[in-house]
DNA sequence: GTGAAAGCGCTAACAA
DNA sequence: TTGTTAGCGCTTTCAC
């Protein structure tokens, strides 16, 4: 067939001669620059139009900008993130800039250093790192080099802004749920996090923390209960089975992510026990995995689409102001109460 | 903070002159090129090493590549998607070649076109495009301009190459599962497709279309009952209505996707069917959705990474070799059975 | 095997 | 307001 001579670009060139101006004159008007009267600009906007003229992304970013914002994941299997990223694109929608996606290897910081030097390499203009598990210092290494926003992580930094839930907030939320329905025996599962600089700094940890400041709030610090697995379906299952196992077993677990609370479920499916019948379930993310039908899980909801949009407007601001003192946002999650939770067992 | 300076990058002309060599002869270090010396190459390396250089992709991809292979999803939603890029990354590991996701919208032909540009314009060496719903003449034109390979759509075209699951087998492989259970009337949730020229090409209408076959080598011919909705949760609610009011109400079906099938078990949820006692259930993508525990949804697996691997493999390839004739690769799916599926009530 | 020099497509600094 | 010119950091001829 034809890929014989894949046609050579039209470039900045053509379309300055096409329109009898100077080259100058046609990137300023691309830039929405200033020094282009209004007749210039419809010339080269026709030129442009008649000859089907686009940028060329690393030939601008060679002096300037290339309009591409990297957005780096930890995991693309979290059903969370495509909220984040939707809020972001859309966000994004009226401007030249260009989202791409990074995937980083789950929980493998190696591959997260990776991924962000790659884009680092390839001139994005600003980074949003969303729940990175790097060190501080390697976030704000990042942060020195590009406009960088940080989504879903505590810990403040000048070097960079962060949007993030109020996690303590959204564990009391469960907590608060659960003793409304009658419960006192509420367990825990968490992600366990050995590295103390990260563990101030990790949604797990804060939400095990407001879990723990939510029972004592309620007068049930005795019957606090933490169980510490991962954030993995896997995690859910070994942590419902420990629980199970409890000379008094809890009546309402609270899994500190959606994920984990399917492997909780996974757990009891092997057992007679009933949800919510027997035993109450809530997770936390409201991803697409609470909302399914068979599922029907009660879920702490982050509000992605918001936290990316707030995660635009950082970033665009950032790049046009490099200097300017960092943001922290935080948003206010809410409960999103499903088939799940119920009164305990009489 | 210190902010103040970006440092400036490390350039070429730096290790160079660490290096006491010329550009050039970095330049072929860097690309593993023909001219240079183990000698020289050592004491290239050790300046990249000691200065911590790393080439900017930007100023590459004026003269020649960028090493950025970009991958179009259409739903980042979609978790069928991960396990492709998995096995997409996996294969280029070893390769200086770095993945870069982009978000297309679901279902919206805009954002195809918006992302693959947007893409082009970003100078990458390659791209994949998963599943995407765009005419061919657009998927030969983004061929044309850069090597391509084209996943989970049927048809052939000389400009890209392809990697898709044999779809008709797939599908018949759940209505060879179904029959062997003891089903006859097994029904078929299916992607409403109107688009004729796309209705060659899409998996949604070659399921459909085995799933027909297999029926009638089965001697089915007479029970063949489709559903004309969408692949969406929704899509499948309204499915299972339409068949569970149906006079002679089918024992089985078979969702053309495992989203399509969560639909299908919320609408079950709402009666006092039971599943798999009263109605087997069966998806299609064996996505992490199918593998939950309180789901445990028969569905059949793509082998993603299998995908993905292949996909990287004919990418790499074609970028050597940007002539040669185009390849279509086919993968044979298997039946993951579990606990949707089981002998019909007697 | 090695390096000098040209230039990829664009933007920024400057001159007109 | 407009155009001229000098690079950005790399790869690629093409001499040596």
């Amino acid at each position: 067939m034809e890929p014989s001579t894949p046609p050579r670009r039209v470039t900045i060139v053509d379309v300055a001669q096409h329109a009898q101006v100077s080259t100058t004159a046609v990137s300023k008007v691309l830039r929405n620059a200033y020094g282009a009267s209004p007749a210039m600009r419809a010339k080269v906007q026709q030129a442009i139009a008649e000859l089907g003229y686009r940028p060329y992304a690393a030939a601008r970013g060679m002096r300037g900008q290339t309009y591409t914002i990297g957005v780096m994941l930890p995991d693309i299997r979290n059903p969370f993130f495509p909220e984040i990223v939707d809020g972001l694109t859309e966000a994004l929608g009226d401007t030249p800039y260009q989202v791409l996606l990074g995937p980083g290897g789950c929980n493998n910081e190696q591959a997260e250093v990776r991924v962000t030097e790659a884009m680092i390499d390839r001139g994005m203009d600003a980074m949003v790192l969303v729940a990175p598990i790097s060190s501080r210092s390697r976030l704000e290494h990042v942060a020195r080099t590009v406009p960088t926003v940080v989504i879903g992580r505590h810990g403040h930094s000048p070097a960079y802004d962060t949007v993030s839930d109020d996690d303590l907030t959204g564990a009391a939320l469960v907590v608060d749920h659960l003793v409304g329905l009658g419960h006192r025996r509420i367990a825990h599962i968490e992600h366990a996090e050995s590295d103390p600089a990260r563990l101030a700094e990790m949604p797990n940890a804060i939400r095990a923390e407001g879990y723990k400041q939510a029972m004592r709030a309620h007068g049930l610090g005795d019957e606090i209960d933490i169980v510490s697995t991962t954030y993995t379906q896997e995690g859910g299952y070994l942590g419902a089975r420990q629980l199970l196992d409890r000379p008094r077993r809890p009546t309402a677990i609270f899994a500190g992510a959606d994920i984990v609370a399917m492997g909780v479920l996974e757990a009891l499916a092997e057992t007679d026990l009933t949800v919510p019948g027997d035993l109450s379930i809530a997770g936390y993310d409201n991803t697409t995995l609470a909302a399914l039908g068979p599922v029907s899980l009660t879920s702490v909801d982050q509000a992605g689409r918001h936290i990316g949009a707030e995660a635009a407007r950082l970033l665009l601001d950032r790049i046009d102001n490099r200097q300017r003192p960092s943001v922290q946002v935080k948003l206010s999650p809410t409960l999103i109460a499903r088939r799940t939770t119920a009164p305990p067992p009489s």
